[in-house]
DNA sequence: TCTCAATCTCAAGGCTGGTC
DNA sequence: GACCAGCCTTGAGATTGAGA
């Protein structure tokens, strides 16, 4: 028995016909009659061929692959981006080709180099911000194009879809400020992230469209962990007790603010005049801000939104090269919860 | 004879493995 | 190490055949 695997030829001898008439058949391209098609569409049913995309691909110098280099695939905000960057491309006939770099500039730069020898029509990028530049150095000799998503704009010329960070402080901040709080602390994230660097510009300028203070010593860094929030949280309350709602960088920062308050012998909730309450309201939702005791009030992205408006620029960028860079700004929403 | 739809021929793409 | 064939498919251009 042969259990070679079918090629065109093998279809295009069983249906009688010629290797391009395959071809035509398989890419629904050119006038075929349709006594020609049901033989072909018989033949490789008979065979179970499968078509070779390698070889489609390195004859026509087409590739059907995108490539998605994000920072972590076990975080829920590219998770949700994953998920609608890959359904909305497989709907246009792409796969996605996925890749974490961390925050590491090599391991982003060996990503995208993997990418462009493995062949993939464009990258979309959750850019290192050390990387960038010799990111797209590489993806621009590739002439291959590029969006950048989710992590802010690099600066550099290229399209790019994301959250309205800008927006997201603005509405908490407003928020907060309409609940009465006139003491608004900023904690998480770290001097690089441009992320936090827009957000903290919506929050700043908002205290100020409002007359209300704003300091230095109110917007600390601090790590990824929830410890390290618990900590400079607990730092920030006992030497500024004026403070009565913080807004949080991201999901863990929410959750260790919330322990830190709680050290610092705080309660967490809405009402700013009982005494010894602060507020609490985070950016980028996720699921365990709702176990806690208050549940979290968060800002809420909708990530698949993203993704889904990544991979529909991204489809236009291949189809007209030289269509205009844009950039898609993402609405957040308030999810109001106990703590704000 | 002309036109046009349907089909065929052949070169080419980048990489691998075999031969000299 | 150099060269070449083979892998599998596509697409431009050539050919065929039927109808007007």
């Amino acid at each position: 028995m042969d259990i070679k695997k079918a090629k065109i030829t093998d279809v295009a001898k069983y249906a009688g016909v010629s290797v391009s008439t395959v071809s035509l058949v398989l890419s629904g391209k050119g006038r075929i009659s349709d006594t020609t098609i049901t033989k072909v569409n018989h033949a490789i049913e008979a065979l179970n061929y499968v078509r070779n995309t390698a070889a489609a691909n390195l004859r026509s110098h087409q590739s059907n692959l995108i490539g998605l280099v994000v920072r972590d695939i076990t975080d829920p905000f590219y998770m949700g981006i994953t998920s609608g960057i890959s359904d909305q491309l497989e709907r246009q006939g792409y796969m996605l080709f996925l890749a974490q770099s961390g925050n590491s500039k090599e391991k982003q730069l060996q990503c995208i180099q993997s990418m462009i020898q493995q062949g993939v029509a464009g990258i979309i990028l959750s850019p290192v911000r050390e990387a960038i530049n010799a990111s797209l150095d590489l993806i621009h000799q590739a002439n291959i194009p590029v969006i950048s998503i989710a992590r802010s704009e690099t600066g550099a010329d290229i399209d790019y879809v994301g959250p309205d960070n800008t927006l997201a402080a603005k509405m908490a901040t407003e928020h907060l400020i309409a609940q009465g709080h006139r003491h608004i602390a900023y904690v998480g994230g770290g001097g690089e992230s441009l992320t936090r660097a827009e957000r903290i510009g919506g929050y700043c300028s908002t205290l100020m469209q409002y007359g209300l203070p704003f300091k230095n010593d109110w917007i600390v860094e601090c790590s990824l962990s929830q410890a390290s929030a618990v900590e400079v949280t607990h730092q920030l309350l006992n030497k500024h007790p004026k403070i009565t709602a913080i807004l949080c960088h991201r999901p863990a920062t929410a959750i260790g603010a919330l322990y830190g308050a709680q050290l610092a012998g705080k309660s967490i909730g809405q009402d700013n005049y009982i005494g010894q309450q602060v507020a609490l309201l985070g950016f980028d939702n996720a699921p365990e801000t709702e176990l806690t005791r208050p549940a979290l009030s968060m800002i809420h992205t909708p990530t698949e939104e993203i993704g889904y408006q990544t991979a529909k620029l991204m489809a236009r960028k291949l189809t007209t090269p030289l269509a205009p860079r844009q950039s898609i700004h993402i609405k957040p929403s308030l999810l109001l919860r106990g703590s704000a």
